[in-house]
DNA sequence: ATTATATACGACAATATTTATCGGATATAA
DNA sequence: TTATATCCGATAAATATTGTCGTATATAAT
């Protein structure tokens, strides 16, 4: 419960890598899933997503591989986590609303109190106060 | 990722339930079921769990059920979810060292601090603002 | 051009977690 | 004595997460 997904880690992993090195330096997803001990398919799926989202810059044949390309300070962690793993929620019924108890639920309202102030927590921090 | 589980939900719901009625009434465990919506043995489980953890009192045969026994307004939702549901953590790493890059893990003390944040968060609202 | 090394990506498999069910026991009010 | 309720271990089903495989495409180096 209330857990990260190793999907969101891992990236996370990456892209603290990736800040470490010299912004035009490439790192390649053998050597960061070496490093780290990661399964190497997995995080070579996961570095495709943040490719696609803009966050890493692929550079495709030998010696590729990727680098920063987003300012991870501009990317607050709520922004970071949906564009990873989809709609943020202590609750699947805030974004949909396929749930046995919707229609008699006495605590939807104060959860939704209690999920907005987690989502404005984690609103207040960005990937960077991770990587650095 | 980051959701609440049903039996923590179930569990809300019961105690709201509760608290609605006047001290000494009781409810039982196909009534709440029933008005909710909630499958009745699921339910059963989480009360009795509820009832070991002195939150609520049991009352035996033909017209028993439970009654609030607890002050919810004692019980932080940190300790509140971890007696329902164990130890809480953005990560598992900050309670069984069982990771795989636990050794290398570039991101460990960054987490344990946005895990830190979360948990304040969660002490600083009970049972009771749930439930009211 | 050929080769080696890298990303791209859909389909699938394994694992873990969560959710739900079953069977039978005990307690007690009517 | 009976009906209704809690109690509780074992197990099954469903779901979500995590990991694997096969193949295609891009490109630097030779």
């Amino acid at each position: 419960m209330l857990k990260l997904t190793r999907k969101v880690e891992y990236a996370l992993i990456a892209l603290r890598h990736m800040q470490d090195k010299a912004p035009e330096l490439v790192s390649s997803t053998k050597e960061i899933a070496t490093q780290y001990n990661i399964p190497l398919e997995i995080l070579a799926k996961t570095l495709q997503h943040l490719a696609k989202e803009n966050i890493i810059e692929p550079i495709n044949g030998p010696r590729g591989g990727y680098r920063l390309k987003a300012q991870l300070g501009n990317i607050n962690l709520v922004e970071f986590f949906e564009r990873v793993e989809g709609p943020l929620g202590l609750s699947d019924c805030f974004y949909d609303s396929n749930c046995l108890q919707i229609d008699y639920c006495n605590i939807r309202t104060p959860i939704q109190r209690i999920n907005a102030n987690m989502i404005n927590m984690f609103r207040g921090m960005t990937v960077q106060d991770v990587t650095s």
